[in-house]
DNA sequence: CTTGAAATTATGATGCA
DNA sequence: TGCATCATAATTTCAAG
């Protein structure tokens, strides 16, 4: 009776800004800091009653405010304490295949995110690595052995601060 | 009679490897996929009950593996549309204020990410902006106005792949 | 690890401003 | 339109086996 939620059937495109009362950014703000905080204690922390903080939830998914939840894990835990940030510089030709070629690489263990730069015409890896060497193997299979790529960069995540992020004041 | 979850009293700190079996890696994926499933769901869909289910996704917290959950919030929704990694380079003799410095530029709004990176000796900010004048005003007035930066270098994100990220096979 | 039962929560229908 | 109340189904949670 439970199976696949269809979560937002008609999602509305997150094309701009959508408007926000004290309510919705309150919810945000709770679900943000903990995404399985329950319905009732979210509506008695935003002083609404638990259906109508439903419905509030509900919208914020649909106009592309909250995108979705998801479980943060710990690196170190899993195995893979070293992370780095590897900018790659593509051939000049190889600009077409550059979706494709990105998107092979986001599938790989230990690729946290890509990130297509305009400017520099190139983009960064940010990766998790098991070793300094598993590291190494990453960057020389994956990045420079691939025809597409013209050089890399590699620099060790020393630390990482998150931020504040998009939550509304 | 909620008000504060205790979340996890002793948490193991995450120094090392956790070792997780089928079970546990089942439960990652469906918390990372989406952290508001139902605990009876993950529990039916792993072959266990839920009590049980229960019991891992608390061990998984404690042992560092799921440090938390949070809801992925929409950039383009909430009037950041514009995503910038400005790479900072600090005077040779303001090491020492690094931590607090990018303390204080985590807590900004719009600030997804900060970076320490070890080799260069800098940092990479990760910020979403509102308009191309705002990441203006932000990089000039946090970064460059500052006596501890030497120099930045904004490249624009022309757009973002998540990856598949630390998800257990 | 499971069963089972009590407390808590999610959710939709309905009525009210 | 937006919200609250209420009823019912589902879930969480713990004690025992």
């Amino acid at each position: 009776m439970d199976e696949e939620r269809p979560v937002a059937a008609n999602m509305i495109r997150p094309a701009g800004e959508v408007a926000l009362d004290d309510v919705d950014r309150a919810i945000v703000r709770i679900l943000a800091a903990d995404a399985r905080t329950p319905n009732s204690t979210i509506a008695r922390r935003v002083g609404v009653a638990p259906s109508t903080c439903l419905l509030r939830v509900r919208r914020l998914q649909e106009t592309g405010v909250v995108r979705g939840f998801h479980a943060d894990l710990g690196p170190e835990a899993l195995g893979r304490p070293l992370q780095a940030l590897v900018s790659v510089r593509l051939q000049s030709h190889a600009r077409a295949a550059l979706g494709s070629f990105a998107e092979r690489l986001a599938t790989l263990p230990g690729v946290l995110n890509v990130f297509f730069l305009a400017g520099a015409n190139d983009f960064l890896v940010h990766v998790a690595s098991t070793s300094p060497e598993d590291l190494r193997e990453f960057v020389v299979r994956n990045l420079n052995a691939a025809r597409e790529v013209a050089s890399t960069e590699t620099s060790l995540v020393f630390e990482h601060v998150p931020g504040r992020g998009l939550q509304p004041d």
